[in-house]
DNA sequence: GTGTAAACTTTACAGTGTAAAGTAGATAAT
DNA sequence: ATTATCTACTTTACACTGTAAAGTTTACAC
C-alpha cells in the first residue's frame, strides 16, 4: 500500500486549496452562497472548521478562490481569429457556466483582485479584438459591453429560480394572480400574450440580446 | 401640545414601515448589505432588534421593501412618447439611483416578489415601446436587453470601489504591479495606454453601450 | 531520541436572525 | 370606572455564523 506523496504532505488525503474550492462551490451549488458555512464546508470533508484556516486566510479567500474556479470552465475558442465567432461562443460558454452556479454572478468581482484564470479570460478577449483591427479605445468598449451584458444576463438568471418551460408557465400563472390586472394592462398582457405561451425561452432572451449587441460592435470599426 | 395621530398609534412617534426603510437604506449605503444588521438597525431607530418584527415578517421582507424603494427613486418621463428618449432618460436615472445604492444591484430579484413600484417601472416600459408600435415580442426583447444592461452595469460600477478619476489611476497603477505584465501584453497595454490616461471615464463606458443598445433596438421594427 | 514544522482539533467569543414570552400604555367594552 | 383587549415594544434565549488562540497529533530531519 503505497502512500501518496507522503513525501510532500505528512497526511495521506491532506486538505488542498483546490479541494476545497471544489466542495464549497458543489455547496454553494446546492444551497446558495448563503447555505456555505465554514463549518458545513468542513463536515463535507471530514475535517473540522478551523482546519481550512490552514489553506485559506478567511473565507473571502476561499471565496475569490471560488470565483477564479469558475471563471476557469469558461471556454473560448482561442485559436478562432473571427472576433464574432470567438466573442460568441465564449459568452455562450459564460452564460452557461454562470447558469450552472448561480451564486457566483452576483458576487463576481470585477476589477479587484482578480485570479489567474480572470485575467487570462481578459487577456484573451481584449487580444481576439486588438488582432482583428479595433483600436484600444474600442476594444474597451467593446469589452465592457460585453462583459456587462452577459453577466448581467446571468445575474437575473440566477434568480428566476425556474428553468423549464413549464415552470415558467406556472409562475407566469402565480404572478399574474395576484397582480391587480386592470392596474398594469401592458404587463398582463405581455405576461399572457407572451411569456406563458408554449415556445417561450429564456434563454432564447439571452441570444437575441447577444445578437443585437455584437452587431452593434460589428458597426464600430470601418473595417469589420 | 396636541399628539400626533394619538387616535391610530398609541406611541407618539411609532415605527412604520418607511421610516425602517429609510433608515436600512441609509445603513447599506454606508457599510453594505452585510453591514446591515436587525440590531444596529433597531439602535439606529432607538429601538431593540425585535421591536422591527411587528413590522416586518423577517430581514428579507424589509430588504425586499429597501429594493422596491430604491425602484421609486428611479425616474422616467412618463409624458415622453419618443421611446428612445424616454429610454435613455429611464435608463441613466436607473443607472444613477443605484451607483448611490450599490448594495441593491446584486440582490435585485428580478421575477420574483416584485413590489409595486418595481411594477410600475415595467407597465410604464412596456407601455412607451408598445405605444410606440413595437410588437409584444419585440417589447419583450427590448426590455430585457435594456434592463439586464443597466443592472449588469451597476453591478459591475459597483464593486468597482472608487468613483474619480485619480482613485482609477491609482487602482490601474496597482493592478498593473502586481501583474506579470509580459504574460498579458495586451491587458497590460489597455491598463497603461487608455485607462490610467487622464480622460478615461467609467460612466463613459455605460453611455456608450446603452446607446450602442438604442441604436440595436431602433434597428428591430422598420417603423422607427 | 530531540527538534521542528505542518495539518488538524478544541475551546472560546462576539455577532447574527428570530422564536417565545413578558410588559407598558392606549383604546374599547361593560 | 373598572376590566379586558390590543398594539408597540422589550427581554430572554437559542442555534448558527466567522475566526482568534491555544493545544494536539503526525511526519520528517538531524
Amino acid at each position: 500500500m503505497s502512500k501518496i506523496s507522503s513525501h510532500t504532505s505528512p497526511h495521506p488525503a491532506a486538505l488542498t486549496q483546490d479541494r476545497v474550492i471544489e466542495a464549497a462551490i458543489k455547496l454553494a451549488d446546492a444551497g446558495g452562497i448563503e447555505g456555505l458555512s465554514m463549518r458545513k464546508l468542513g463536515h463535507e470533508l471530514g475535517v473540522e472548521a478551523m482546519a481550512l484556516y490552514h489553506h485559506f486566510a478567511n473565507k473571502n479567500q476561499l471565496i475569490e478562490g471560488m470565483i477564479d474556479h469558475v471563471h476557469r470552465e469558461i471556454q473560448a475558442p482561442l485559436d478562432e481569429t473571427n472576433w464574432r465567432i470567438f466573442m460568441r461562443s465564449r459568452a455562450e460558454s459564460a452564460f452557461e457556466v454562470l447558469s450552472r452556479h448561480p451564486w457566483a454572478s452576483p458576487i463576481m468581482e470585477s476589477g479587484v483582485n482578480p485570479g489567474p484564470s480572470t485575467l487570462k479570460d481578459s487577456e484573451s478577449m481584449i487580444r481576439c479584438f486588438r488582432e482583428a483591427g479595433f483600436s484600444i479605445e474600442m476594444t474597451v468598449h467593446a469589452v465592457t459591453v460585453l462583459n456587462i451584458y452577459i453577466y448581467g444576463a446571468a445575474l437575473q438568471y440566477a434568480k428566476l429560480s425556474f428553468s423549464t418551460v413549464e415552470q415558467a408557465a406556472e409562475v407566469g400563472e402565480a404572478i399574474k394572480q395576484q397582480l391587480p390586472a386592470d392596474a398594469y394592462p401592458y404587463l398582463a398582457e405581455m405576461i399572457t400574450q407572451h411569456m406563458m405561451k408554449a415556445g417561450y425561452n429564456p434563454t432564447d432572451e439571452f441570444v437575441f440580446g447577444l445578437n443585437l449587441i455584437l452587431d452593434g460592435i460589428d458597426r464600430l470599426e470601418p473595417t469589420h
